[in-house]
Formats: structure tokens, sequence, C-alpha cells
DNA sequence: TATATGCGGTACTGTAGAGTTTCGGATCTA
DNA sequence: TAGATCCGAAACTCTACAGTACCGCATATA
């Protein structure tokens, strides 16, 4: 993954070699791919969106490939706080509580990404493993804590299969953009949470 | 969606016009669909499978676009014969006995296809469309179809989501084959079955 | 101010693939 | 057999885009 850090050192002389323009680079790509999808997007789209000269983009990445793998590497991880988890006490209020305006708009967003990736993943291991851990595996982590905590708590069976559950909300959120083309709003959300997975661990919705 | 009926009149004179190569190039096209993707794919490929000429492809689709959405459209129905389905007198067994070899295989072919039209479908209402009738939308039937017979034997509550509950498992099969890369077979369908659908609607795996 | 360097812009090259045209051979009808 | 038509193959055109080369300006160092 490339460092967004501090410019390096200054070269022998001159202006420092600072790759400023990197993180909207960054940016540029990941809207582009989100519209048009990895085969409709174009370097000169993603140069012209970040007001970049297409050389400045090859100066920095050596193929269109490398581009997008970084750029989803970089995502920011602006949708999920993982260390500042809700945990309000029951399931279905932390299960709730991630149900946020600003959450939906930038999952909605990976999503659109994603979508643009499918035929590429099972190409490239390097996109698979990007796009995994960008987007994939932070949300099946959050619902693994939330189903774990509430098996300490007592408040759903120890033996549920964890594993699948945490899997459902991702799952059934994807088809819905990738192949419904429906959104993924908060009435489908509660819908999901208080007609399948509630129930499926034994709980009923209020 | 086109006519694979028998051949139209003959013209004025000679050979009758048969378009006997029709059924060919469209398993070809959705062959090469299934390894490449929509965008991977070439119409050299298409007719070099097909051991046709380019030239009869553009004779009877007059673009990539058209023939794709066509192939997916007469895609056969081999796996689901929905006018034959299961009817063992439990939803669990109705689940179970579509799990066959045979229909995994074929499902399992129509997912990689789906994996390589999803950056098109939002750009193509027709492929969705397509896409849709021929993939989606009889599984989801089938599943429907077995929880109001549950529903009507009084094996589940009548007030279930059966909606959100039929899109259960072409959701998680579809995530399964697309993000997770891995396959959908009868391990992971019992596991689905007995771990997730099954609890949801307040019945136990034996 | 002098110099080195990164940058935006533009023009360029090379290639791949969509769609077209042509042609010789095969096949059907009469 | 003769006439009409379809087919496979291959050559062709044209466009789009990946990747490269270059130039003049802006900016930071000294």
């Amino acid at each position: 993954m490339t460092q967004l850090d501090e410019p390096t050192a200054p070269t022998k002389l001159g202006r420092k070699r600072d790759h400023t323009r990197d993180p909207e680079i960054l940016d540029a790509a990941l809207d582009v791919l989100a519209e048009t999808g990895y085969d409709g997007m174009t370097i000169d789209m993603v140069a012209a969106r970040a007001k970049a000269g297409k050389a400045t983009v090859y100066r920095r990445w050596s193929s269109k490939a490398e581009l997008v793998v970084d750029a989803v590497a970089c995502m920011k991880r602006t949708d999920l706080d993982v260390d500042h988890l809700p945990d309000t006490g029951t399931l279905r209020g932390d299960l709730v509580a991630m149900i946020k305006p600003r959450s939906i708009e930038d999952a909605e967003k990976k999503l659109q990404i994603m979508a643009g990736l499918v035929s590429m993943i099972s190409r490239d291991p390097g996109l698979a493993e990007a796009v995994n851990a960008a987007i994939v595996e932070p949300r099946v982590s959050v619902n693994r804590t939330f189903l774990r905590r509430a098996i300490e708590r007592g408040e759903i069976a120890a033996d549920c299969d964890v594993e699948t559950l945490a899997l459902l909300s991702p799952s059934m959120a994807s088809y819905r953009v990738l192949i419904e083309q429906k959104p993924v709003d908060r009435e489908f959300l509660l819908a999901l949470i208080d007609g399948v997975i509630l129930p499926a661990v034994g709980l009923k919705a209020p």
C-alpha cells in the first residue's frame, strides 16, 4: 500500500520530491471507478478529474492496474470506525446504531466500486486482496464483534454460526446493489435486521 | 428473445435461411463470457469457439451487446425445472432436495457469467432484465414457493418475511462466488440452510 | 537571482478489438 | 446441372486507449 505520509527527503537541489498530488489522483480514480468500472475507466479520465497530467499519473504508478489496486488499498475507512463501535447492550441496538445516513452513503459508493471490479477480482489476486481488506472484511468483522458480544452476555445461543451470520448483511447488501440495482437504505436494513438476522439468532423485533 | 424454432421459409430460390449455427454461437458466447467477462470477451473468441466466421456472427446480431443479451436470454434453464419441484413435506427436505451435483455445477457457471456482467448490468437495462429473468428470478421463485408451502401447512409462521427470506440463498451464493471466490458446494449450502434459513423461520436442523 | 526539479498539457506511438468487406467453396432447390 | 444463397476464413478500416516523450511554466532551494 502507498504511504501518504510527509514528503520524502529533498534531492540534491531544487524542490522536494513531494508527490503532493497523490491523494487527489487516488480519489479521482475511485470516483471514476465507481462511475464506469475498471474497463470503462481511462487514465485520461482520472487525470482530468484530478486536474493532473497523464504523465504525472504514470510517474507515480507504472500501470492502470497498479493505480487501481493502490486506490482501493488506500481507500479511506470513513464509514466504519472499528475502534469506536456502538455498544448499546442489545444486538438489535448495536445493529441499528450502525445505520446512519453518512455510513449508508459511504457504503453505497464502496459497493459501486466493488461492482466495477468484480470481473477483475478473479484475474488479479492482489486486487482481490485489496478489495477484501478495504471493503469486505471490515464489515464482516463488525458483525462478528456484535454477535460475539451478544453471545457473551447470554443474549443469543453460544452455538450459533457466527461466521455465516456475520456474512449475511454484507452479502445481501452487495446483492441488492450489484444485481438488483436497488438502494441499501434504512428501510431495507431494518427489514434485514428484524426479518432475518434477529429471527435467525432466536430473537424477535420489538 | 431470439426464437430457436424451425428454419424460416425459403427465399426465392436456393438454400433455406436456416441460421442453423445460432445455438452453437450462443453457447460459445456464454462459455467465453463465463471465462473472461464482458469486456474480456471478443467476437473472434466466440466465433473461433463456435467454429464459425466472425461475419456469420454479425449477420445475425448487429453488435456485441446484442449478442450477449440474447445469449443470456436464451440460456437453457437446465438446472431448475420449475414445473417439477420436489415436495417432501418439510421445508428442510425441499431445500436439501435442490442440492444436486448437476444443479450445483450449472448454478456455478451461471454465477460466473453473472460475475462477468455485473459492471455492465448497471449500464444496460436490457441486460439487467435478461440476467434477472434467466438467472436471478427463477431461483428466488423456487424459494418463495417452498416458503409459501411451509406456511400453508403450518410448518412456519405466516407472518415471516417471505420476500427477503427467498433472496437469502441467492444473495449469499452470489457473494460467495463473486466476492469470496469460493465454491458453492454442498457443505456451504447445508450450512446456509441449517445455520441461517431454518433458524430464521423458527425451525432447527435435525 | 540562478538552477534544478515536479507538474500540467499536448502530441505521439503502438496495439487491440469492433465492425465491414470480399471471396471461394459448400449446399440446397428446381 | 444451374442458379441462388449461406458459410468460414481472412484481410481490411477505424477508433479508443495504454503508455511515452517532450515542452514550458511554476516553485522551492540556495
